[in-house]
DNA sequence: GGCCCGCCTTGATATAGGTCAAACCCGGGG
DNA sequence: CCCCGGGTTTGACCTATATCAAGGCGGGCC
């Protein structure tokens, strides 16, 4: 934003991260906005930040100053016992949406933590609640993906309360595949960012029975695990996991 | 209330119904409003529904017509698999306002059912979120309630996903004796509107388990169980189990 | 008022997943 | 190139909770 020459390439360089221009824009907060309400967006996201692996885009108390949009990356969320147990509340790719749970109370109540190097947008919330008032689009987007969250986190609840380890791997896979579909990579084919305990604490299970249950799907023909990448080779037989029985 | 002279009276049983005078209109959508607008909202209001033990206010599926606060009465939320299993994803008392996960897709993801009779205000979506336009209080009160829901549901998940039976337990009952005491009601002494087998749906456990464990709590001293009836003696001793260990 | 049926309790036994332990493997740094 | 350490795998064993089973009891309905 401050080359001299070129002008053509600076206004690349501009569009580049504009949401007009950010092939995430339908899954992020502009989804459904024109292309004047999505300009009038786009000054709100007065600021990217730049998260190494391990650093924490926000912590449990701390005061709610901004949503944040993953423009590149991944990302875990934790909720912490008072004894220090924590559990992994959400994973997070490019396109979701961050600090959801602090709106009502003004302070967060979970931890955000980068997995891997990632880029954020950072939209002020004072100046999105002044925005979405002038917006109804956006209002309703905001709502949307308020309630979108509500929704996943219903399934989550019936992933712990009432399935099987391997059930809930399943859903798991599928879930990430899903995902990772929607935002143009291979439905069949990534990279695990996270350990084998993170995927333990969101699943209500133990780094062991994790390995146990990939080595099994593995075995099973279903999957295939080396390492952090996984394989899938057999998508219906997941889903039949899941709806059968 | 249903005398035909002394025309106060009838007005008393006007203002009954109205958020104004509504002894929930702190925990309910009106919250932080001012009177001119909480008027303004009553006239959203436009239909009061009863609904008998059993009986369903919507069904998973059917299309978001209106959200609901609950007035009086009791009910559960349930998703439910593919396969028929269902899981309790909460329960609700007067004040709580449903229908907040099917904003997002425009359809319910969730049965909700009444576990006594019970009597909801119906708040048509569409007049609401024409009306959030118009109030900014009302707008932040609507996405202050959604947060709050998914801040109870990350609760939930750290109860399912890394609780023992125990702990859940306790926690259960301390949930029910704060929200009751936010109520005005009890909240040493309450009772169990819901059967042991929703218990252990909502918290993932078989209903033998809540059964065992809540003798044992009672053995214990730190409840009194008397079926549906429960009294809670020693909640601190019951706090301790969550924070410690 | 009595009878049922749904709900609950309690016991005996089974098992999924947890715990503990050892060894491996890969990637990064020296 | 080797070494080191975090993350992972795998095995043996253990335990919390599920499952199966048998009564009990209380509230609602006839």
């Amino acid at each position: 934003m401050n080359r001299k020459s070129a002008p053509d390439l600076i206004n690349v360089n501009h569009l580049r991260v504009a949401c007009s221009s950010c092939s995430l824009r339908e899954l992020c907060l502009p989804a459904g906005l024109d292309l004047r309400e999505m300009e009038r967006v786009d000054r709100l996201v007065n600021r990217r930040r730049k998260l190494a692996h391990g650093e924490h885009l926000y912590r449990s108390g701390t005061p709610l100053a901004a949503l944040y949009a993953i423009r590149s990356g991944f990302m875990k969320s934790c909720v912490l016992h008072d004894d220090g147990r924590e559990q992994v509340a959400g994973f997070h790719m490019p396109g979701d949406l961050l600090g959801l749970d602090a709106i009502s109370t003004g302070r967060h109540i979970s931890d955000t933590v980068a997995l891997e190097d990632t880029e954020v947008c950072e939209i002020p919330f004072p100046h999105l609640e002044r925005l979405a008032r002038e917006l109804p689009s956006l209002h309703q987007q905001l709502n949307r993906v308020l309630s979108r969250e509500i929704a996943r986190d219903y399934g989550v609840m019936l992933l712990l309360g009432s399935m099987k380890a391997e059930e809930r791997l399943a859903a798991f896979l599928l879930n990430l595949s899903q995902r990772f579909a929607a935002r143009g990579y291979s439905a069949l084919e990534f990279r695990l960012r996270m350990t084998r305990e993170e995927i333990g604490s969101y699943l209500g299970l133990k780094l062991e029975t994790i390995s146990r249950v990939l080595s099994r799907l593995a075995q099973e023909g279903l999957i295939e695990v080396r390492h952090k990448n996984v394989k899938i080779l057999d998508a219906e037989a997941l889903r039949r996991m899941l709806s059968q029985r």
